[in-house]
DNA sequence: GTGATAAGTAAGCAT
DNA sequence: ATGCTTACTTATCAC
């Protein structure tokens, strides 16, 4: 574990230097991944670019394309990962809601049971009948 | 998402060739990653390799072992994971457990408030006087 | 072609 | 040197 708070481990985004070191001398990477097809084979054809440049340019855009959705990827996954935690840490609170809800409604029935009992043994003092259905209590 | 039970997306172990098409000749991959480093030094100068060769022999030593490293990385964030939906799920079966409970306890004192108020009323028709402490009830 | 994901590679940090 | 984690790349699959 890091011992101090510096984030741990991981490559940094130091391979983000332009996917080709020669943007075939006018598209960035910025451009080629937001471009439309349409609008990026028109550009490949205003340029004379011979059919190679085009099929590597067209690796190019798909690498980038990749690498966004490496991106999100990772991201999906962290808040995945956040959503679980924070769905336990609430299940956990409302069970303990629930519990002390439990707690005080035993409470609740413990004295009005004891009031019950006194109230039995009052009328057994004095001497007074209770009907069947009401003597009872365990 | 899959029509179908294929196992989704991700590259094969395609790619698990060995490393380097020539193992110089002799040392596998299993053996490489797995031999100590005295070992390995030995081997290397045992057979007359050049500085360059044994850099590079290094190299797919520690390539190998970071192809290890990563796997281990993404089993341990399956199982975290995994671990996460179990206690989830065990928490929300926790929780059903004590909400029945939490009903059965209601009912149960329902009942009882329900008798406490019958014997009132009896005493209340036979005239019976009641100590203040036990003419309550909400 | 686009988007997503699994495995692999490389960088950087900690031990 | 070793191990882990992250960003990136590639192969593959679904649509």
């Amino acid at each position: 574990m890091p011992h101090d708070l510096k984030e741990l481990g991981g490559r940094k985004a130091i391979n983000m230097a332009p996917l080709s070191p020669t943007p075939c001398a006018e598209i960035s990477d910025d451009e080629l991944v937001s471009i439309s097809v349409r609008d990026l084979n028109r550009q490949l054809k205003m340029r004379g670019l011979t059919r190679d440049q085009i099929v590597r340019m067209k690796q190019r855009r798909r690498t980038l394309k990749n690498r966004g959705y490496a991106a999100s990827c990772r991201i999906k996954r962290i808040e995945q990962k956040d959503e679980l935690e924070n769905e336990k840490s609430q299940e956990w609170h409302d069970m303990e809601l629930m519990q002390d809800e439990n707690n005080r409604i035993r409470e609740e029935i413990e004295a009005l049971r004891s009031k019950y009992d006194a109230l039995k043994r009052f009328a057994t003092m004095k001497s007074i009948p209770l009907p069947a259905e009401l003597d009872i209590l365990p």
